[in-house]
DNA sequence: CCAGACGTTGTT
DNA sequence: GTCTGG
DNA sequence: CCAGACGTTGTT
DNA sequence: GTCTGG
């Protein structure tokens, strides 16, 4: 699963955008209301990617997937993940997977281990082990009742590294194809489908980290200290 | 036909 | 909007 | 995801 | 137990 981010540095993922596209794209980024921090929690307002033919737009969305056919914004709270291997089948989830396509960068997320019949949570961080921030492949719509625009992240089965702490995670989209993910030109989901799987082990880090994480109040460097 | 749901995770 | 259940 | 609230009336 | 807020 994922539902907690860390992203406490923008810049990095910001100037690897004005370098993908070969053109200024300053005018399509608009971060300044972005949440950013250590500990971003589902209901933020979370950095996204996508495309429109091709134009980019990087700008804020609220976390929690409103699908544009919902009479309350309230089922927001249940959307924050979408399970990759039903994409196609979900209500709420099958014309966004069409149409609306988008990347969540973040600098690492954090995912808890639960002890069976205990109350016990440990707490994880999760980076890449070579980069300052991951892509995580996600979802938006639009809720033309107020004009809100919202996101979910897609989930998909852990890797082996992850396993022995929690049974799912985010799907992690290598910069590479970013092109074809976000491409909303392409509306069979067929080709996209080889995409939505657990990233290689290698790729990631991961220690644990104090329970001081578990409030979202907390919002600082000691968040991703290694214990 | 209308009404009501539309989600994931983990645990039982 | 679209599907499921009654 | 976790933490914290979960209620109404009337009075200050 | 379940929902809301962060």
């Amino acid at each position: 699963m994922c539902g907690r981010i860390d992203f406490h540095d923008p810049k990095p993922f910001l100037e690897d955008m004005q370098k993908y596209y070969d053109w200024d794209i300053s005018d399509y980024i608009r971060y300044e209301t972005a949440a950013t921090g250590y500990n971003i929690p589902p209901s933020s307002d979370i950095l996204t990617w996508h495309e429109h033919h091709h134009i980019p737009l990087i700008e804020p969305m609220h976390w929690g997937l409103i699908p544009f056919w919902a009479k309350d914004p309230a089922i927001g709270n249940r959307m924050i993940n979408a399970k990759s291997e039903t994409l196609t089948q979900k209500p709420a989830f099958r014309t966004a997977f069409r149409h609306r396509r988008c990347l969540i960068p973040v600098n690492g997320f954090y995912e808890w281990q639960k002890f069976p019949g205990t109350k016990q949570k440990q707490p994880y961080y999760i980076k890449a082990k070579e980069k300052p921030y991951l892509l995580l492949a996600g979802l938006w719509d639009r809720w033309e009742k107020e004009n809100i625009k919202s996101c979910t992240i897609i989930t998909t089965d852990a890797n082996e590294a992850l396993k022995p702490i929690h049974n799912r995670m985010p799907v992690i989209i290598p910069p590479e194809e970013a092109r074809l993910w976000l491409d909303d030109e392409i509306t069979q989901t067929d080709i996209l489908t080889p995409l939505l799987k657990p990233i290689s082990p290698e790729a990631l880090e991961i220690y644990p980290v104090s329970e001081y994480v578990n409030s979202p109040v907390h919002n600082d460097r000691n968040c991703i200290e290694r214990v």
